[in-house]
DNA sequence: CCGTGCCGTGACGGTCTCGTGACGGTGGAC
DNA sequence: GTCCACCGTCACGAGACCGTCACGGCACGG
């Protein structure tokens, strides 16, 4: 689900990473060079960005000081040099973590995973199960449970309940639900956040004509109880 | 002078740790044991935690685990173990990172800088959160307390609030909230401040006719009582 | 005491937002 | 190819909300 980015130049470690992170559960753009990654995420902006130092042409330094500028999207080097001053220069620049090639995948999507959760807001432990009343969140597992009772939840419904939890309490605009459910480019109707709330109420609402978890903030958007 | 809460129990690294970490500006505690660290996180909560794994008593893990369940404190691993199945380990149970000894300074360094920035950046920023004698505004999560009570405003009331709340203490006209809250150029009706204004009274005022938050200066404006 | 502004409030019609049902398109599973 | 879950668009009704108006009360200066 989370959207990855990996800038390597090496075609065998590019493809294995993004085999072993696709297991993982993420979505997976690989570009051979820094230029192309700047462009891919300016484009449509990654969760997360693996970037490799030595690249031909713009290099790993400059690619990560030239998306710092964009956002603050999570980057993790993934370098062949096991040097401190390489370490220290990366990180100076704006990495957020560096490992060392070659890597152990589950350590790797490990660090990712810190990082995430460390990245995305309000960032609470390791709780992988949040609760909002009787709503049981299990991102990890990708499953939602109303009281004990499991409830499925399409894609849709689920990223857009995702990104509700992960600000829960502070209203969200439609225009913002749609930028991150949907994507950064969207300028569709915004009444198709309306919709898809209805659908999501249907199902982790006792009285969907009564909702105490997704509740409207008229003229705001939406917010999830807390 | 960011506080840092070394958990360790080898004296000799514990205080190179130490020294090194002075010479960067933070403001050391170090203590030999989990349960130590424990409590003098709980009684002073660091803004940083170096922690070892292999301790006696209670292991690095449970300290980890426990220091998650009270706060979201960037939590680095010093280890002598360079074992992916200790990184995953620790990462899952909740640390940020994962730095295996001996460390090279610089790079500990640079690695809690990165921390410091990322945590920092998305933790809570502003309180977000303002009181005026009895009203709590929260213009987040789009919603007015009075008392304990929640109250329900409606947007335009919601903003007029705001407007009277960024200036509070001072007088605006009718003129100035007509710009503020509806943005007008044009020289609208004035009144209409005053119907919003009665009905914003009628919601956040025990006693709407005589007000004590939302006052009347009668020839100039209205203002937010402090 | 009186008049003149100034302010508070109730009522009302128009407008806008939101929730929902219906429908056609699509892409993946088999 | 066929089916089915899912998605996005649309239209419509209900209710919330807004802005206007008119009326009455209250604070001032004379």
């Amino acid at each position: 689900m989370p959207r990855l980015l990996i800038v390597e130049d090496d075609d065998r470690i590019r493809l294995s990473l993004r085999l072993a992170l696709e297991d993982e559960g993420y979505t997976v753009r690989d570009v051979p060079t820094a230029e192309e990654g700047l462009a891919e995420h300016r484009a449509a902006p990654a969760d997360l960005v693996l970037v490799d130092l030595m690249l031909p042409g713009m290099d790993g330094f400059e690619c990560i000081r030239a998306m710092r500028r964009l956002g603050d999207v999570p980057i993790v080097v993934v370098s062949a040099r096991d040097d401190t001053h390489d370490v220290v220069a990366a990180l100076e620049a704006g990495a957020d973590d560096y490992v060392v090639k070659p890597v152990a995948v589950k350590e790797l999507s490990a660090r990712l995973r810190a990082l995430r959760r460390r990245a995305s807001g309000s960032g609470e432990g390791a709780p992988a199960v949040r609760r909002f009343g009787e709503i049981e969140l299990r991102p990890e597992a990708g499953e939602v449970l109303l009281g004990d009772e499991h409830v499925h939840l399409t894609r849709t419904e689920f990223r857009l309940l995702c990104e509700l939890a992960d600000q829960s309490g502070r209203v969200l605009s439609r225009q913002q639900l749609l930028n991150r459910v949907w994507g950064y480019d969207v300028y569709g109707d915004e009444r198709l956040v309306d919709v898809h709330v209805g659908r999501l109420r249907r199902k982790v609402e006792r009285d969907p004509a009564n909702p105490v978890h997704v509740v409207t903030v008229r003229g705001l958007g939406y917010k999830l109880a807390t």
